[in-house]
DNA sequence: AATTTTACTTACTACTAAGTAAGTATTTTG
DNA sequence: CAAAATACTTACTTAGTAGTAAGTAAAATT
């Protein structure tokens, strides 16, 4: 009943998440999660049967921290530079520190060499997220703490796509300073404190 | 002497580059393109001995691209517009219409996973590509046709970010209106026509 | 206490990948 | 015309991949 000493399938699905943000989906694999937790490979389809089950659940996963943060925001839209801040901060402290990028990038990268159903996971994902920039945006806006042109939705997605962007230029440039120029810049343009 | 009545080579290295820009690098085989060309799999290795060949060739060919769209322009800085409509133009009619994504963004995805030779390059790719834009953008500006904020330089590694993003969202959605809505936008905050 | 379920291991299969060595027909060159 | 280089093919090796079937020890359930 109570967890066992060790939750195999949560390291399982821990370690794969860091894999595939810096190696992309094909860039694992089964031997790859088997040897650094010191198991064999059939434990890993025991918990996982296919690696598209796997592939799933860590898009899933990514979901659903995507729709907590909206759910969180929307709940309680008062400080909307910080909530964007935050968003910066993820690619700080979690793409640019680990060498890795974002998601959405990697899974776009792949597109053609993935299962269909992780297709769908990833498009609802970006969907998601630029679901979340654009009431961001639109608060920020709306409380006069942010400037730009057009609508909310249309700057989410744009705003999405360069940071995107910006977490692969940083890696394959190997230079955190990409990352900070392309912040600083989007940070003027949308009327935010450098 | 004269090109024999087929040049394998070339062909080789401009289904490579359709391949690529598709799948990435991982995602074709030189099997893949022997069937396509209808030889054998070692026919492939006779003109790239290794992957690693090919995937050097086929960068060093967008490099060139690049290199001399630069100089181009360098050379004849007369419309900047003109230029960066080229530039969206690509966007467009590359990677929307044959459903790819630009070379520099499926190289950051797949850096961990390439060839060290091949990250030089690709870093190069970027170095040099964010140098024409920054020639377009300081242009634009000095003859007042476009308007931002910050250093040109910084202006045009936000953008190629931007740009290679939509590129990889349109992919991922299915829908070239994607990238429309981001070209707008840009456009829109350059100061250019819509 | 007996039974069933959980969480694995062992030992494999089937497949695909890049890469290679040796041979061959066709051009090109001296 | 002979020699040599060109552009392959045939047949193979090596290595890595996801996935599976059958067995096992420990824990949970009845």
């Amino acid at each position: 009943m109570r967890p066992a000493r060790r939750d195999t399938r949560a390291e399982i699905l821990s370690l794969a998440e860091q894999l595939f943000h810096a190696r992309g989906y094909h860039g694992f694999s089964y031997q790859d999660i088997a040897q650094a937790l010191g198991v064999k490979n059939a434990a890993i389809h025991y918990h996982f049967a296919s690696k598209e089950d796997l592939g799933l659940a860590l898009i899933g996963r990514l979901r659903e921290l995507v729709r907590k943060n909206l759910e969180l925001f929307r709940g309680n839209p008062i400080d909307p530079v910080a909530a964007i801040q935050a968003y910066f901060g993820y690619y700080r402290n979690h793409c640019a520190a680990t060498h890795s990028i974002c998601a959405v990038g990697m899974l776009a990268a792949e597109l053609s060499t993935v299962p269909d159903a992780m297709r769908l996971q990833a498009r609802a994902l970006a969907d998601e997220m630029r679901e979340l920039l654009a009431a961001i945006l639109e608060a920020g806006r709306a409380r006069g703490v942010m400037q730009f042109a057009g609508e909310p939705a249309a700057r989410a997605l744009s705003l999405m796509c360069t940071m995107g962007g910006a977490a692969q230029v940083t890696r394959l440039k190997d230079s955190p300073e990409v990352l900070e120029t392309v912040i600083a810049q989007v940070s003027r343009e949308l009327g935010l404190a450098a």
